[in-house]
DNA sequence: TTCCCGTTTGTCAAATATGGTCAAAATTAT
DNA sequence: ATAATTTTGACCATATTTGACAAACGGGAA
């Protein structure tokens, strides 16, 4: 398995467990066995916004960073609304996938709509458009599923 | 025998005994001593979803292909011809929700199922694209979706 | 206070690792 | 002989890994 994915599961299974976690790049990459720069990577890929965390750092000594999980819990919703303002603008293939995968976690997908969705908004079945149509498209849709899921009927 | 043939019966040997599969394309070919690309021949000729297979892939350090066994080997072949043929063109708002109805009374999809299709495939959605390819692309996007629901990994 | 320096993270582009596409060439079937 | 299928290879697209260099922070010295 690809180094990217070790850290960030690494990493997501201590978040599932706490709400945030502090810790020194260069440590962090010393596990690893990695350049510091391959922490950013797996930040900047994988913790975005649109995958509903946080991330805040500081440099220096006693530099760190900070992942913060925001909840998108229908129960507790902590950050609801930076869910909505995501889906406010336009989604790649990879962002639409991070937010669905945490949308099935959070339980407001089951597995099978999950894969329904992800198949629906693949690119694959949007290429007949042009790429900035396809994000523009991907938001829209998951605006709407989001919709037709609060149906109470 | 050809290599084709070779390499399709190895992997289905494999997912004789497994709903799924996960290998590098660089690695089977090294097995079969062939280049790479005659493994995408294979998999577009041996492993397509009317043939009751399904197939991911990611590029990049720690790239992969995956194979996913379909479960509609069971459903009726004519049946499952029509469904194709229905869904090889072009699809309006009224047509693709009549389809949708359909697939619900016969349990192909759930209530909340229907409700996100329909919703995702409502003009209103689709409505930045001209309306010829809204067409086209609801099928596309239905054709997706019965691919996903049968998914057996 | 201001400057300097060590410590720590950020950026960005090049190098590397995969898989995808397409069409020509070779082979096999009709 | 012709058509269909298979095999190959050149070129493309995307994801990851790495390293050189830049920027920010904090504490101590001037």
């Amino acid at each position: 398995m690809s180094l990217v994915r070790q850290i960030e599961n690494y990493l997501k299974e201590i978040l599932s467990e706490q709400t945030f976690l502090e810790i020194q790049r260069n440590e962090l990459a010393e596990v690893f066995q990695c350049v510091p720069s391959q922490i950013n990577y797996v930040l900047g890929t994988r913790f975005t916004p649109s995958q509903g965390y946080l991330v805040e750092s500081r440099r220096g000594g006693g530099g760190y960073l900070r992942i913060v999980k925001l909840s998108w819990k229908k129960t507790e919703p902590d950050r609801l609304s930076d869910l909505f303002e995501v889906l406010s603008g336009a989604l790649t293939q990879q962002e639409a996938e991070g937010v669905l995968s945490r949308l099935k976690e959070e339980e407001w997908l089951s597995n099978r709509e999950y894969q329904l969705l992800r198949a629906l908004m693949s690119r694959e079945v949007l290429d007949m458009m042009d790429a900035e149509y396809q994000d523009a498209l991907r938001a829209k849709m998951l605006q709407a599923a989001l919709i037709a899921l609060c149906r109470e009927d």
